[in-house]
DNA sequence: CCGGAAATGGGTGTCAGCACCCATGGGCGA
DNA sequence: TCGCCCATGGGTGCTGACACCCATTTCCGG
């Protein structure tokens, strides 16, 4: 016995933080140890605080839910990580997997499922809403159709980066400039996104990252 | 003695209806009575269950919070209403106030000031949050510095028309098309809206129509 | 150890967005 | 009636977005 799962809560917005809090200190095998308000502050206070568990929301300021996903579950790997998300996108949902997540929550949903994807992460168990496993089950069966000839490649973490900054309404130079990159490897990442999104252009990037909760309008 | 405040409350995320009225119930002169996920549902309610309050998000489907805060306070007058939002937004403060809101609340700073911002309200006495004060202030002066001298030109309605297809992603040529006019009539059209509303392209065009409710994202 | 993917960056060309210039005809209020 | 604003549209020119071409380095997994 080594007494309730301490678990470290990531959202931009304290009024979540806090309504979380509320319900995961009410289970007595759950206990929220720190708060971040941003990606940064996440991974920093889960290195000081070394949880069982971090959960985290996509869209917050300086590093992404998913960015700081990918760092932790690198450098943190006995750490779970659930995502916690507004938004019902296939994309995100993939990427989730990709970066290590151990289970992905709605937060439409959260209020029910939220505490047993919790306890399904602390038991190593993956936990998916009901809509997700559809998802992952019918990519299973494209997969298993087309022979994996065609991996469909997804969007890497340099390019959210990119597509963030996009959606902001940053120019392709300032873009360079914020990350001292060249415009033309700025160009080339917007290239790849809008192929690998199937879009046509920075307007219709900007609209997806709002829809999947990368940036707010 | 007339018990504690009976609130209604509409959000789109069950997560925050649980944790605001987590938050809420734990006043003793405080009491969440109904919970609404859009705007129909909300203005619905309130007319069933005749509540003292009103708390609001803006961001919900079918109907949004400033469309119901501006149904509510026209039909039922006693009604106080404190709108809730994520948004850092003048735009959407002034637009608060004149829809009839007692109160302005940040969700970021909601969890400190949401109790202080309904027993306010409950006083008929006016809660907004440090930020939107300023605002409030700084648009006096410039009205007061103006002497209303100019009357700062509105948009027409044809401009409306083309601002509406250019947020809806259209391209000039496309909506030349739609209207039946020219490609320079609609650069025209598209220049004044830009000099108007201090924009600087089409994307930021795309997200004043967003916020101003025009198209939906 | 090799092949592929990611990240980097250069060149070239087309086109749309946007700024600045200009003019004309119609409607409406002073 | 006169002047103003609106809607219309033409010309010119710059710049950024985007497509398609190319190459190099690094790193990771089979």
């Amino acid at each position: 016995m080594t007494g309730p799962a301490r678990i470290l809560l990531a959202d931009d917005h304290a009024l979540v933080r806090r309504g979380v809090r509320l319900i995961l200190d009410s289970e007595p095998d759950l206990t929220v140890v720190a708060e971040a308000g941003d990606g940064a502050e996440a991974i920093a206070l889960a290195r000081a605080e070394q949880p069982d568990l971090a959960i985290l929301d996509i869209a917050m300021p300086r590093l992404t839910g998913l960015q700081a996903a990918r760092e932790l579950s690198r450098t943190m790997p006995g750490l779970r990580i659930l995502i916690l998300t507004m938004y019902d996108n296939e994309q995100f949902f993939f990427e989730a997997l990709r970066a290590g997540a151990n289970g992905y929550v709605l937060k439409s949903v959260a209020d029910r499922d939220l505490v047993e994807a919790c306890r399904a992460a602390m038991r190593d168990e993956p936990f998916l809403y009901p809509g997700a496993v559809t998802a992952l089950i019918r990519d299973y069966l494209d997969r298993a159709a087309r022979g994996q000839d065609q991996p469909e490649r997804a969007i890497t973490a340099r390019e959210e980066e990119v597509l963030k900054l996009i959606a902001e309404g940053h120019s392709a130079r300032e873009i360079a400039q914020l990350l001292f990159i060249s415009i033309k490897t700025v160009d080339r990442h917007r290239a790849n996104l809008l192929q690998k999104l199937g879009l046509r252009d920075r307007l219709e990037l900007t609209r997806y990252a709002i829809r999947a909760g990368l940036i707010e309008p």
